[in-house]
DNA sequence: CTGAAAGCGCTTACAG
DNA sequence: CTGAAAGCGCTTACAG
């Protein structure tokens, strides 16, 4: 059967010192002479000495690990939910993984179908110990998370802004998030720059009358490409804008109508920029079929579906956003996860970071 | 500050009972007089008591948790690598968690850029004590992590049958997988019943001079098709197979491509069973961007992008998939992770599953 | 059925 | 710089 693992007594006695000197050597070797390290590090090596993290665990108060919600990609019921609805939390969590392996830092996963099932678990994680610090995303205003882990006083950092709150930038909801509004004011420059004037956009649907939420992802990334245009021809107005824009929900078929509904309203369009990847492949595919094969489109996401297309995309920089993350929650230094002093590095908790545009 | 969480000594103070006693009404509590297991229930639930899981784990020896590696779904490189490369193992994360939470185990990610990391991963998980199994993707034979395993005497499990090996049903390598098989016959005896008789294949590449290495995930999804094909009309010859099937890597360019040699060599063709559903989309816009809209595709993995485009698919059921291999790992009923006695229960360790045929 | 004791393997706090 | 002691919060093994 399972031989027993070797523990620090055995190592300390090999080693003709006391456990408390391995301990030093291993958590803080500064302390120890450096001839005495040497020699127990080779101990240490010799017999393959791996410290049970349990034990460290329960002596040290410190879980070294933090919790991230997985969802799943398959969207329930039969509404399609775009291609890529996971790509992106799929592939943070990918980099957050690594960054936090980087820094010793377990990464644990758990799933919820409701808001009341996420509340418990966080709880549940907090309570018993078995985490220090939580990532969230998709975080809103008002959002129960960020109340419940601020009154439990728990680290936490969100991946994306809790939008629709007053004050984004509140000392007390840390986040990194990407800025759409750059990324998609980017996308139209390059157009601009490539020659051509009629930009279109493609974007979300957003509930209000007015039309788009004010402080939504929709409306951020909507008036990156509105502004770029904008300062362009200062003579635009409202109702070129309108005529150059179309809404819909995250899908192809969506992507389709939107470029079908532009083209009818402006059919000197040259190149649109999309809200999204599958907004832009939606687009891609109507130009295609219908042969307007000289309109340039560019998506959001840089997922391997704009590589297979080939048109351009705002790259999100997640292991950039994972860094950020650990930065935020550890310290740049920092090898714990801790409360942030606010009062010391509140501009430290808030990182707006830009995407990179890939030109194709 | 944070306050200190409730122990187990302060319940056993408040409820007036032992220590030994709370611990055993949450453990054990048939141990335990009911008036007395009643009593402490509600004390426990007035404090709010979660035990600590580190002391838990160290105590018990038990961590009641299991890793699982998780992967970029960016290719490296500018190669496409199929738009959903990661999606039936990100897929496969989600309903582990789901099914793990449900027995009470946590899963660790963790990620491994070359085999010789993972290898050093899976020895620190272990020696550290921080996994009481692991759960393993895309196994092969001679796999070095089985052979470690093995040695370490650690409970795992492969999602996926160690293609290659000479005996898949080897005892000491225990696994769940999807008949691939059984799926790419199921479709093609569906296109049989629908009345279409030209039915061909879009597979993948093999490295052998021969064609399709025997033993593998492209020969047994072909082996489906043209078994099905077989049966249904015994006077096929082998030169007729080959001109109704064709081969490539897994991306849409090769999709399309491949249906278009198909298409050479028969021109009548109904219907085409594909490999993946990155090959079926390929298809999909081949036939729709010739006008050939007649002919059916099906895919394999009932991704987003077979609903989006809506195409027939298979799904791998990986909710059955993930519940399978915790079977394996704990025992139907059982509540810890434990190595299979494989003396009484060597065939509960392979467990092959049928995908389902999403008609579409 | 219940409880007093031991101990899991570390790190911490402190004394030398 | 090093070591003997205490203790993290549980479960186990055993005695009653």
């Amino acid at each position: 059967m399972k031989t027993k693992p070797t523990s620090i007594v055995e190592v300390a006695q090999k080693a003709g010192v006391s456990i408390q000197t391995v301990s030093n050597v291993l958590n803080f070797p500064d302390r120890v002479r450096p001839k005495t390290r040497e020699h127990v590090l080779l101990v240490l090596k010799s017999m393959d000495y791996t410290p049970n993290l349990s034990a460290r665990r329960l002596r040290s108060k410190k879980s070294s690990s933090i919790a991230v919600r997985i969802d799943s990609n398959t969207a329930s019921g039969d509404q399609p939910q775009g291609l890529y609805s996971g790509f992106i939390q799929d592939e943070f969590v990918y980099k957050l993984v690594e960054v936090a392996d980087y820094r010793e830092i377990k990464v644990i996963n758990y799933t919820a179908k409701s808001e009341d099932a996420e509340l418990t678990k966080l709880k549940h994680f907090i309570k018993s110990r078995d985490v220090d610090g939580l990532i969230l995303t998709s975080t809103r205003e008002n959002d129960p998370r960020l109340t419940l882990l601020n009154s439990m006083n728990v680290p936490f950092l969100s991946f994306g802004r809790p939008w629709g709150a007053p004050d984004l930038y509140s000392t007390s909801n840390p986040w990194v998030d990407v800025d759409g509004q750059w990324g998609t004011a980017a996308a139209t420059t390059m157009f601009l720059e490539q020659g051509f004037r009629n930009i279109g956009y493609i974007g979300w649907e957003s509930k209000t009358v007015e039309g788009l939420t004010p402080g939504s992802v929709p409306n951020d990334r909507y008036l990156g490409w509105e502004t770029a245009l904008g300062k362009f021809d200062k003579s635009m107005k409202a109702s070129s804008f309108k005529k150059l824009s179309a809404f819909g929900e995250e899908s192809i078929e969506c992507g389709r109508e939107a470029v079908r509904n532009i083209l009818k309203r402006s059919a000197n369009l040259e190149a649109v920029v999309c809200v999204s990847d599958t907004m832009a492949l939606g687009a891609m595919l109507e130009l295609q079929v219908l042969r307007h094969e000289s309109v340039r489109v560019s998506g959001f996401d840089n997922s391997p579906m704009s590589r297979e297309f080939g048109f351009s995309s705002l790259d999100q920089n997640l292991g950039q956003v994972a860094a950020s993350a650990l930065d935020i929650l550890m310290g740049e230094n920092g090898n714990e996860i801790r409360n942030i002093d606010f009062s010391i590095e509140s501009t430290r908790a808030h990182v707006l970071l830009k995407p990179t545009l890939i030109v194709r």
